[in-house]
DNA sequence: TCTGTTTTGTTATGTTATAACATACCTTCC
DNA sequence: GGAAGGTATGTTATAACATAACAAAACAGA
């Protein structure tokens, strides 16, 4: 998993999003219904985690006006299997790029544009189940949210290191 | 750290919290004012993160009531001076038992009993700078919460392992 | 004591999330 | 096809979390 580069093809993004969405349902034998693709689809607009209010608005411009329940159910949906994840730190959540691999969440957020990408490292999962373990305790669901600088910003603000 | 244990002698806790805020604050040259002494106190009442609100209730029947503002700008005063960490995954807040020391906030957070310990592995902050900088990215800040069992609650569900 | 700064009070409102109940929609079995 | 039961969506109301904006008070240093 690369930072989403400020310019690319985004489209490409959206379009392998919602047919691993798609196959990851029909795996699963869970149902991908028109509000919770539209709602994924919506999720996937940019690399930025998403308000459920905002996706609501965007709903209300597609001609599909909703109540909050509404977006927030697509969005259990969505993160009961995987093709989301919540980002506590925002109130938002953000598409998950490889939904069906087992993995924690690991998110890195850019400070200066707002970029998100999963980290996704299983030495670090290792390393959190290994120190939590050293004090009797099992884990069972982490959070991982890294702040900072994304490779594009860190270039314009003149950042080398 | 150890996780803290379902019984033990928490007026300790609460005594050194308070101590080691107010040797903080005059290091730092900072303002432990009443009700910021107060709601930090409020905080330490329990091992589990408190919401704002909560505090405003505690608040109130301590005959000190206030509205919402006082105890977030109380909140925002602790967090800076890093005597109280911010969980994000539940809205709330818990006390840090060794400002001062440089650390990121890493949490373990009982889904059995809801209480709530600090990790605090150097080892953790290094492995995801490391990773992150393998992408390009630049650390500022990071969350982890990690959510499991403590280990009593693990003991009464009769996790040996 | 005056002055500027910091802190707290107060009112109003913005933002995020869910409870509770009604309705529609699918599926399967007769 | 039609009834029964489950799943999904609509709708209304409200709970829970957080901040903007301005006024008043408390405090620190000259």
């Amino acid at each position: 998993m690369a930072f989403p580069a400020a310019l690319h093809d985004h489209s490409a993004c959206i379009h392998a999003a919602l047919d691993a969405a798609e196959a990851e349902c029909r795996r699963r034998g869970a149902r991908l219904t028109d509000i919770r693709r539209i709602v994924l689809e919506l999720v996937w607009e940019s690399h930025r985690p998403v308000g459920a209010y905002a996706l609501l608005e965007s709903l209300g411009r597609l001609g599909r006006s909703a109540a909050p329940p509404t977006v927030y159910r697509a969005l259990d949906f969505l993160l009961a299997h995987g093709l989301i994840h919540r980002v506590a730190s925002r109130n938002g959540f953000i598409g998950c790029p490889h939904p069906g691999h087992a993995h924690g969440g690991q998110i890195l957020l850019c400070a200066q544009c707002g970029m998100a990408a999963e980290l996704d490292d299983p030495a670090l999962d290792r390393e959190i189940a290994l120190s939590a373990a050293r004090l009797g305790f099992s884990v069972s669901h982490q959070t991982i949210e890294v702040e900072g600088l994304c490779p594009t910003c860190r270039a314009q603000a003149g950042d080398t290191a």
